[in-house]
DNA sequence: ATGGCTTCATAGTGAAGA
């Protein structure tokens, strides 16, 4: 049994502890965090060293930033996406166990009609050529991350509301399903076709405690890792802790995973 | 209800997140 968790932490120097005792209680084996919010200077290295995890980080100051924990050895790092300009840090890629891993933070876009729209969705282009180069390279191949879009209307509490809005936007989800028909699994969608499974809730107006969220990150997996997966979960309880991330942990458990 | 809350930043008429 293997466990892969993503998370967006919002500020992982606020957030240390939580991350420190969410791992020693869940025993996961490969975590990728997004909002670091912490340049590489300031990563904190010896922590996670110190609880017998390797780390691979790509962080800047004051936004964006993407790691990945690991029990098992990290190899191949890649830093951004290799092909594009991009000076926010919102990708790494990296090999554990035999399995291409990327961590991405996509773009938040703000809204429909803003220039920030229009760098999410190139940069989801970029993305997409990303995911396909490791997918020609790799046959075990994971990207996940907070993808700051929700798939389908029953991944948003007010689907009327949401809709033609930034992270539901058609041209969102068509470049989600796009992007699926690679050949990537939404692991989470395998397991599971219940609504309301949200992985970020609004700080503001108690939208947590009134189930108010949206399913915006996302583990996808392509065949070889979907024959050999046993589940997929959202972990709500790192959102009811004193401060918390306004993000969960999404985990996939592998079964008979070769890990030498 | 164009607000609500949180973080990082600076001391702003804040910026950005989702």
């Amino acid at each position: 049994m293997m466990k892969i968790a993503t998370w967006n932490v919002n500020s992982l120097k606020v957030r240390l502890t939580q991350v420190l005792d969410w791992l020693k209680d869940t025993q996961c084996d490969v975590l990728g965090i997004q909002e670091l919010k912490c340049d590489n200077e300031h990563f904190p290295q010896n922590a996670f060293e110190e609880l017998g995890y390797h780390v691979a980080f790509n962080g800047q100051k004051t936004y964006n930033g993407v790691a990945i924990i690991s029990k098992y050895p990290i190899t191949d790092i890649c830093y951004d996406m290799p092909d594009y300009n991009d000076i926010q840090k919102r990708v790494i890629t990296v090999t554990i166990c035999d399995i291409r891993i990327i961590c991405a933070y996509v773009v938040n876009g703000e809204a429909i009609d803003s220039d920030k729209f229009q760098y999410k969705l190139s940069w989801l282009d970029e993305l997409y050529n990303h995911t396909q180069n490791m997918l020609n390279l790799h046959n075990r191949v994971i990207l996940l991350g907070d993808f700051n879009i929700a798939p389908s209307d029953i991944d948003v509490y007010d689907s009327a509301m949401w809709q033609d809005k930034v992270l539901c936007s058609d041209m969102e989800r068509s470049w989600w399903t796009k992007l699926l028909s690679l050949e990537l699994y939404d692991s989470f969608r395998l397991f599971s076709n219940e609504p309301k499974q949200y992985t970020w809730w609004d700080y503001r107006n108690f939208a947590f405690k009134r189930k108010l969220g949206l399913r915006i990150d996302h583990i996808l997996i392509s065949p070889p890792l979907k024959d050999i997966a046993c589940g997929c979960t959202i972990d709500t309880n790192p959102r009811k802790n004193e401060r918390p991330s306004d993000h969960t942990p999404v985990i996939l458990t592998l079964n008979h995973l070769n890990t030498k």
